[in-house]
DNA sequence: CTGTTAGCGCCTTCAG
DNA sequence: CTGAAGGCGCTAACAG
């Protein structure tokens, strides 16, 4: 069987208590006898069973981490820098990917972290009843997305007005027939950032007294495919818009091609902006609203780690990450109408 | 406080045993008993923790996952994939991001899965002394990279074959100087990839009689970023190359963002052909070399249930997953060359 | 079918 | 500075 605290403690001479103190650094060991244990328990090759530590303390040094899909870009770089900043501090990652709206519900039905984490790390955002069962676990939370929230430390960007850089952008070009590739489905996780956008989107339509077509406005899943056949939709439109706003980089990207299979040049003939500003943007010499995705999940990170390491539980905040404009390949002046 | 068995064991009038049957489905308990046992614990918001029932019965429930690095996107869709099927099964993830070499050495040093874990999951592939760290947890082995291994089951494709279909796709469209973009540094990581994609390029011109020239082997550190560089330095040999062959689809997308920036056009002046089929390959219209992404961390994680299942420690095993090359745009016979 | 009895391995008082 | 004792919450024999 594996070697447990007491094979330790006899084989170092001392008692199973001493043992616990001096692997975990707390005083009242002596330096004789501390360096005496920590030779034998690596000689033994020893190692703290997580559950009794856990059973006998009540700290689980694990973190639950919520994403929605790991695959797509933006979760995957995000959870990459929250795991390294949590590790480092000595915490387990134990990750939960609710992606579809099943698992999703089985997910918070049956909360499987009841009881096993220290603190949970969510790139989701939940809904009214699924941030009350989040609550109830009694650890300190964290929000990758969204605004303030209640009992959530939260980071996230200012989405609306990301958007209206993108939109403004062309608007500045001279652009007067703007389509948008967003989702129009009622926000089915109660995710608010497809709003957010198109708010600032209708913001900026609104100062450049541009009146909305809501046939400019298209769904495009937030997938490559979905923006694919977003923009192929517009294109089949009466009057295909002159420039796009992807209310992502992956969606502009399915645009992207979407106007190659139709043998239009962009920007000649249509230009396009994303949002997100994804590893790939550049190689596609793709414009698009910057933001910072992996100090996004780090910052996260590290303020549960403050919570978990304050004496009082302190809730809530939230902090805003800097967004901006990159200028690239994908947009410019319409060219000139048939008069 | 939490509500403990007990709790559920009073409100019901029963033994907490009984409760741990009845909760678990275990024989032994009477229809009635189990229905008002089940509503008790639903009333009291009741869930078992964690570290007691693995401290009593050994079993964690609780799967490792090793991964280099999810921000990449193969590593993140096999998480993806491999999470759901675990999940479905009732067991939970831990994440272990090991990307950097010093997280590596740490994460093998202190071997965290030590009694944390049922099984692992690695999507790197083991040096002989990481191999042997893990064996000694005493757990079922999983992997999705690499060939056979005693001690682990793996999944992966055949890398050699997977080249020679991409550069016999060159050479069969008339090249004759065909670049190789991978990783020269030599298998930091023990990771055979880059090797086995190697060898294959080197059969194919070999057998096409057209002699390997080094200065056409060059390092893209599997990023987009350095495979940008990578076809930098093609384009500046004395004689570039007509094609390349990219050991990656993100070094693939590097090198076309190079070719744009020196105005060469793909596949007129260059061909391009990659390896994986990412999910934007077909944005750009990347000719590439496709291997199932998500099938693979579906099936090792699969594979590592059936080990789990089993009541006998089964080791070993080795399930190779198909390839194949997808035809794009990017490839196209070599310009003919100025007489 | 159900209750009782021991631990699982560790941490944390409390003594010394 | 160190040892002894109790208990964290649950499961797994063993009795009835």
């Amino acid at each position: 069987m594996a070697v447990s605290i007491g094979d330790v403690a006899t084989a170092a001479g001392v008692a199973p208590s001493t043992v616990s103190r001096a692997l975990h650094g707390r005083p009242g060991v002596s330096e004789e006898v501390r360096t005496q244990i920590a030779r034998v328990a690596a000689d033994l090759g020893y190692t703290a069973s997580r559950s009794a530590a856990s059973l006998a303390s009540g700290r689980t040094w694990t973190v639950g981490v919520i994403a929605p899909y790991v695959g797509r870009w933006f979760f995957g770089e995000v959870l990459d820098s929250a795991e390294e900043v949590l590790s480092a501090a000595g915490f387990d990652v134990l990750l939960y990917n609710v992606g579809s709206p099943a698992a999703r519900k089985r997910f918070f039905e049956r909360m499987p972290l009841r009881k096993r984490v220290d603190g949970v790390l969510s790139l989701l955002l939940p809904t009214e009843a699924e941030a009350l069962a989040l609550r109830s676990l009694g650890v300190p939370l964290s929000l990758v997305v969204g605004g303030p929230r209640p009992g959530f430390t939260t980071v996230g960007i200012d989405d609306r007005r990301g958007a209206e850089l993108a939109v403004r952008h062309l608007v500045n070009l001279g652009h007067r027939r703007i389509g948008m590739i967003g989702t129009t489905a009622a926000a089915p996780l109660n995710w608010t950032t497809p709003s957010e956008r198109r708010a600032g989107y209708l913001q900026v339509l609104h100062e450049a007294r541009i009146a909305p077509d809501p046939r400019l406005d298209v769904d495009g899943r937030y997938t490559v495919k979905g923006g694919e056949q977003a923009m192929t939709a517009l294109l089949a439109t009466r009057q295909p818009p002159t420039a796009v706003f992807a209310q992502s980089d992956e969606m502009a990207m399915g645009a992207l091609r979407a106007l190659r299979l139709h043998r239009l040049r962009c920007p000649e003939d249509v230009s396009v902006v994303g949002f997100d500003d994804h590893e790939l943007a550049e190689v596609v010499g793709l414009t698009t609203v910057a933001q910072p995705v992996a100090k996004q999940g780090a910052a996260a990170a590290r303020l549960l780690l403050d919570q978990l390491a304050a004496p009082e539980p302190t809730a809530g905040g939230y902090v805003q990450m800097p967004i901006s404009l990159v200028l690239r390949e994908s947009t410019a002046p319409p060219r000139p109408q048939p008069a």
